[in-house]
DNA sequence: GAGAGTCAGTTAGCGGCGTTAACGTATCTC
DNA sequence: GAGATACGTTAACGCCGCTAACTGACTCTC
């Protein structure tokens, strides 16, 4: 049986072919949902449950890759305002680039699989489009912006040395964010039982160690390629830590 | 054609069995170093380049993810014994965490696809076995071993404060690197020209970060669930780092 | 209202994949 | 030489993504 509706869908009506196009988008994000396998969203399965024939995917999306980007598309299109809305808790520039980043690896932890299919694909692979989530839709979409905006504030206010670069910085807690929930997603069990805990951990401590960066002059950093003055490095940022005063 | 080796293969002898399977192995391994695409690594492909029938690698390999296992564990098996012969330019300990991380990102880098297939898979997908890389095998492993000692001799030189969790900083720092490198990995282009520039900022910045935090005590966690005692986290951070002597 | 056009699908099929069942055959033991 | 058996082979199943070719229903024009 290619397909067995119990109520052989009406056709759409002459204007009304981009109905079938949502209703797969549907489809295929409940599938992906409910399965949490991309492998199981096969343009197949897919067709079947929207109650069509397996070609008439192929009217609506170029391949496989093509509606998978759509269902990540999709589901994305929530986590920006998600972060927007957590951090909007808050008037504290750091306190909020937390937030965001709880709320982006609570995300994740959350919708595992479209997480993997939106930041874990490697592009150049056969399940990878060429219009797939690349970095310029990353820095050209909003949560970007929203970040590296914060990412000024803490400048603003002093938490980054003045003269930081804020995408640098931005990158870089993306880095560090994605990385923890992805570690968390790919090695479970890794975190103990609290993924979160760690991403935020991570999380606080890749902008405090950006704060400290930012004023120390990276180290290591400072002298061209073969600075290979090896000075105590250990010694002097103990001596440093030491001597701070408790928050 | 299912196979037309030029020289029709010498069947292995009585004992020899063996000698297959590390031969199917080499070619996998050549093979996804090759193509980069694991996708490429089918196990058609391979068993047509050992010259042997298709049905022959299960009698060496549960399934295609055992045989993608095992290319794995070949290839991570090299890459402990290179961040070891990096760390060991240095005798500093925090350095020696430096250098770990930028060698692992480097790594990672240079074998894309192995990264990928080990880092970078989620369990319960069809092309990953139970007896993949699991975050238990990294535990119990080289790397996390000697990295876990190095983040020890931190503490007792007060790079990290005393009384830290050296698994949880660990785990930590590691989840930095690899954030770092997978994104990276997954969107080329959003670390500029210099990928491994960015891993190690991101890498550095975590080692400042865990230090830093280990001995501020870290913020909004020492209050119990419910502490809205909203500080100005931002200020107080800020006026710290302002008083901090240059390294 | 008859014919033309085209939108919105269908049926049939290709080549590839991972995997299994059933069958051969070279090699060793006695 | 006669089994026994380790080491493969041939053939096939059911999935997959994807394409070519066709058809029926609607709508527009004359």
């Amino acid at each position: 049986m290619t397909a067995a509706p119990a109520r052989p869908r009406r056709r759409a009506r002459r204007g009304e072919g981009e109905r079938l196009r949502d209703e797969i988008l549907v489809v295929a994000r409940g599938l992906l949902a409910e399965t949490n396998d991309a492998d199981a969203v096969s343009v197949r399965a897919v067709a079947e449950r929207v109650g069509v024939s397996t070609p008439s995917i192929y009217l609506h999306y170029a391949d496989k890759a093509a509606l998978l980007d759509a269902v990540c598309e999709a589901v994305f299109a929530d986590l920006d305002a998600l972060m927007e809305e957590a951090a909007a808790t808050t008037t504290d520039p750091f306190d909020g680039l937390r937030l965001r980043g709880i709320t982006y690896t609570r995300f994740a932890l959350e919708n595992p699989e479209q997480y993997r299919l939106a930041m874990m694909r490697m592009p150049g692979h056969l399940d990878s489009s060429p219009n797939a989530f690349t970095a310029d839709d990353i820095v050209a979409g909003p949560t970007h912006k929203h970040l590296s905006d914060a990412v000024q504030s803490c400048i603003d206010v002093g938490v980054f040395a003045p003269g930081s670069d804020p995408m640098l910085i931005t990158t870089g807690l993306w880095a560090a964010a994605h990385g923890a929930v992805s570690l968390c997603l790919a090695k479970p069990g890794l975190a103990g039982d609290d993924a979160l805990a760690l991403c935020e951990m991570v999380i606080v401590h890749a902008g405090l160690g950006a704060a400290l960066a930012s004023y120390l002059g990276d180290p290591n950093n400072d002298g061209g390629p073969d600075d290979d003055d090896h000075v105590d490095i250990s010694g002097q940022l103990a001596a440093i830590l030491r001597s701070l005063p408790q928050l």
